[in-house]
DNA sequence: CTGCATCCGGGCCGATACTG
DNA sequence: CAGTATCGGCCCGGATGCAG
């Protein structure tokens, strides 16, 4: 990317972050090290040639190692991104509102949301697994000691269980939208969803969101 | 932009702010409503299309609004990226610590710089007042009751005064470099620059930055 | 099959000229 | 002052090729 020379913090940062799809990349390495092929299909519509470019790009800037094994990975500074990162996503959460249409989806991304969403410690969160299913792939939250995290696949007895469309599955977690709501979503529920409400999320700013869209889309809540 | 087209809270994001230029537009409507002609001084390089097709698009997302008396100005929404672009500023600002060269620099993006660092509230923080001077426009930073506020202009009797280049004022108040260096850059200190420590600012991530950059450039601590 | 490099068409960006 | 118009160039997007 041309260079805004600006001596600047935000100009800086986004000289080596700016670029298109750059951030998105980072999201992906944020769930660990990945292989190129991983990144393929974690950034759908990315073209092979810029994925290779940024990725060199990052690694010039300092923010991406390749290992030894091939995979790529973030630098401790890299990793800095992440509350970067889940800052943003609770400022476009209220986005998230529109549902899918043509978007793509994959069912890891609900990691950094969930993290974006409880990334704290809460004295008053109570002890609670949850399974979430979207596209039949089963990532389960596990809150415990105040903080929550998220893991890839099933445990053996989770205290709730959600399955079905992502908007509907992310609206119930953020405490937007009701059971009877989500289950018209076709969401379905096994276990006490209300337990969900001792998740806490982090609150998204009360000061709204953007204005509903012009066109006919129904929003979640 | 053309739209990532994911169902996901950073893309859809992006979608919104991710556009060259849109978030250093956003720094400058941090400070408050501003003109047009106001817009492209502080961000020099921008085309005029540019800054006036970034307007009507922000405009559109809900993010700027534009007021009765022509200026442009944040919505609630919009106010919500100050957060997002602190965070961010702290994630970059060891990209900081390389001098000026030929960078455009005007002496308001300090107070971007100013709120990353102090935007917490601190309560073994001391009272203070230090003046700015960078190009010999005054700002003043007003430490009390645990918090900072940074204004345009001078107060009558600053506790400690700093005038010079922005890199070597800005080491100073992150507390990177010391008084001797400082003076080195060719900082002028009035008062006593160990009261700065009293500011507290808070602690970029210690997962160092960016690898020194190859060619000779000198960093700043 | 993975991990890219190359090529090419189109759109966004950058710079300047111009208008009310 | 507050933009609009225009145009060249570069970045991006999509397809293809190819080496390991």
């Amino acid at each position: 990317m041309r260079s805004y020379r600006q001596y600047c913090a935000l100009a800086r940062g986004l000289d080596v972050v700016g670029d298109r799809w750059t951030l998105l990349l980072v999201r992906e390495l944020l769930e660990g090290p990945r292989r190129y092929r991983d990144l393929l299909d974690g950034l759908p519509g990315i073209a092979t040639n810029l994925l290779a470019e940024r990725l060199r790009g990052l690694e010039a800037s300092g923010v991406v190692v390749r290992r030894d094994d091939g995979r790529y990975a973030l630098t401790p500074w890299g990793q800095g991104l992440r509350e970067v990162l889940y800052t943003f996503a609770r400022w476009a959460a209220p986005l998230m509102a529109v549902p899918l249409g043509d978007d793509a989806f994959r069912p890891h991304w609900l990691h950094n949301l969930v993290g974006a969403l409880f990334d704290d410690v809460d004295p008053e969160r109570a002890n609670l697994t949850v399974e979430l299913r979207c596209e039949d792939e089963p990532s389960t939250i596990i809150a415990a000691a105040g903080r929550v995290r998220i893991t890839h696949g099933s445990v053996p007895d989770p205290d709730v269980v959600l399955a079905g469309p992502p908007n509907g599955v992310i609206g119930l977690l953020a405490g937007r939208i009701d059971e009877a709501f989500a289950t018209d979503l076709g969401v379905t529920i096994i276990g006490d969803a209300r337990q969900l409400t001792h998740l806490r999320p982090r609150p998204l700013p009360e000061t709204g969101g953007p204005p509903p869209r012009p066109t006919g889309t129904r929003s979640l809540g």
